[in-house]
DNA sequence: GCCTCCCCTAACCCAGCGGTCAATAAGGCA
DNA sequence: TGCCTTATTGACCGCTGGGTTAGGGGAGGC
């Protein structure tokens, strides 16, 4: 989707045009059916160019697959501080566990990918767990802040300190993406685990609403 | 382990004894680096025996890896009726709970093993799918049962629908699942997790035992 | 003592793998 | 136009993979 860009064929272009067909395929049959099972001219098929190309864009299988894992790993950022101002801290809360489930869903396919990768524990492990990590505790940071101030102005329940708090949410979260990642038909009941997650975190009492919707339905969790 | 078992070396044991071996160290390659990884060659090597022997018991590698699986899916069962009538319902939740984070700490290689297959989505996908989500649903109903009785009994919260309960509990619980399997050193705080479940699902207040243990640690979750 | 059936093996087969290379096409620039 | 550099390819190579095959050896039956 981004940038098709046929600006100035001339120079370079060419080369970069071919080595992002061939990271667009290898993406897809990485992401899966795993490196293993994936062949070098499988990836040339599917990219419509020849297996030789390949390798002079890259100088083994390996390291087109770095290039693979760092390309699915670009929009694994957290951008939040924008609306940070705004909102007060409840809704800050519902916020960025709400972008949790949304980026869950609509990343389901990489993060598979990623999750599998992990548990495989190949050499790649090191790299990938790291940034993985990284960015897990940088969530985690951030919502441990934003809970422990919440507590603070009084917001929400002050049963538990709040890096056990946010610890138990993430968990949960996470819990629900493992059941997202298997859901059979792919669609999947974002209010209603939303509903369940405010309720929970702030005690709020069910939202009889005016159409009178019962209770969430809470299928394939 | 089990049964080496060498009585009577006449007859058919000796076929058996060799496949056992087989299986054994199929088991051990193929969880630890997988299907793909792992070269039907290599088994041989840790089985100590030729390759041709394995062709012999088994007509294709992938039957070798279903009965591998089945052999990994063996200790996969709720045996839960036994102790039942001597709790109260409270304390079926809590043994319930923490069979099920035991359960998880110690077979936490094949667990990993299947939650990859599962994710992977091959052809076993299906059978093991289904085998999987079997065992999982009946862990699931017997979890929604003892709250919904724990719930008429006025034990704990009414707060939310049995079954709303326990599929939240479930999320939380795989999350968990997910920490445990990603944790470092492998060793995990399993009474920290189990304090926080049962403060939570109970509304119990913090335990202030004599020994004046601080709050459980959340690391790694 | 020999035949038979069941285990088991060494040696082989060949498709497909990751990777290389010499040859060529396709511009830019003079 | 011809030359140089950059992209691109078809053909090839060594090797490992899953799978086969022909045959050896040992225990039971007769």
């Amino acid at each position: 989707m981004t940038a098709t860009d046929t600006r100035g064929v001339s120079s370079e272009s060419r080369s970069q045009d071919s080595r992002d067909e061939i990271l667009k395929a290898a993406s897809t049959l990485f992401a899966s059916r795993g490196i293993h099972e994936t062949s070098m001219s499988e990836v040339a098929r599917a990219a419509r160019v020849s297996k030789a190309l390949i390798f002079w864009h890259f100088r083994t299988k390996e390291d087109l697959f770095m290039a693979v894992l760092n390309r699915l790993l670009e929009p694994y950022v957290i951008d939040f501080a924008e609306e940070a101002g705004v909102l007060d801290e409840k809704e800050q809360i519902t916020k960025l566990v709400e972008s949790y489930l949304l980026f869950v869903r609509d990343n389901a396919s990489s993060i598979r990918f990623f999750i599998a990768q992990l548990l495989h524990g190949d050499r790649t492990y090191n790299v990938l767990t790291s940034q993985v990590l990284a960015l897990y505790d940088g969530y985690r940071a951030l919502l441990t802040d934003l809970i422990s101030r919440t507590q603070e102005k009084g917001l929400c329940s002050r049963e538990f300190p709040a890096q056990v708090t946010a610890a138990f949410l993430l968990s949960t979260l996470n819990g629900m993406l493992l059941g997202f990642l298997f859901v059979r038909d792919g669609d999947v009941d974002l209010e209603g685990a939303m509903g369940m997650l405010r309720q929970w975190l702030f005690r709020e009492a069910s939202p009889s609403e005016p159409g009178g919707v019962p209770t969430p339905s809470v299928r394939a969790l």
